[in-house]
DNA sequence: GTTCTAGAAC
DNA sequence: GTTCTAGAAC
């Protein structure tokens, strides 16, 4: 009932520990979530992984998203990074992206690191796919070198953001532009096949 | 973030 | 008739 009327403003929508956007802060708390941990960040298994391998690394510190971020967190982006570098490290025969959702949905600044497989029963949209594969996708060693070089990152505007995701689908391997996410399913999956071959 | 489903697209 | 996408969720 509390909850219920505390929710009308978008303010205490954001102070809501049991509301979705909040699922990653829970995450951090669950054992059976956590990949790794040191003393200043965690990393979690993506609950709806996107590929065959998709994990989050989480600050403990609280920060927001990466539009908090600013020069003073440099030192924290680049050990986030290592730490992503060396997952990866462990995934030889697969390759990775690593970085950030221009505009992300869920509390808590989260570093992804997907293998670019995508091939998972959790990738069902257009957005997903254009989440991962346009320019709504910002590498985290970008990020790491506009931090340093201007000081800040560059803000993409929620209208650029709808723009990316709402990209035609294009396969991120070769120029096959799929009329359907089904098809680009099935079509994705030949990229890996080929890789085995 | 996902789930659900109406109705568009085929 | 079936597949697929896109928008609401109190």
């Amino acid at each position: 009932m509390k909850r219920k009327a505390e929710s009308n403003t978008s303010k205490s929508v954001d102070l809501d520990k049991s509301h979705w956007s909040a699922g990653l802060l829970k995450s951090m708390k669950d054992p059976e979530c956590i990949v790794k941990e040191d003393d200043k960040i965690i990393v979690i298994k993506d609950k709806y992984p996107k590929a065959q391998f998709h994990y989050l690394v989480l600050p403990k510190e609280d920060i927001s998203s990466i539009w908090q971020v600013k020069r003073n967190h440099q030192d924290l982006l680049m050990h986030m990074h290592n730490i992503a570098r060396d997952l990866v490290e462990k995934q030889t025969d697969h390759e990775f992206i690593i970085g950030y959702h221009a505009m992300p949905s869920m509390q808590r600044l989260h570093l992804h690191v997907i293998s670019t497989d995508f091939n998972s029963p959790c990738l069902k949209t257009k957005y997903h796919w254009n989440s991962f594969t346009t320019p709504f996708f910002l590498h985290s060693s970008d990020v790491s070198r506009q931090l340093h070089e201007e000081g800040e990152i560059k803000k993409v505007s929620p209208e650029r953001c709808k723009e990316y995701l709402n990209t035609q689908l294009k396969c991120h391997k070769c120029t096959l532009q799929p009329k359907n996410m089904p098809a680009l399913k099935r079509h994705i999956l030949t990229h890996i096949d080929k890789q085995k071959q």
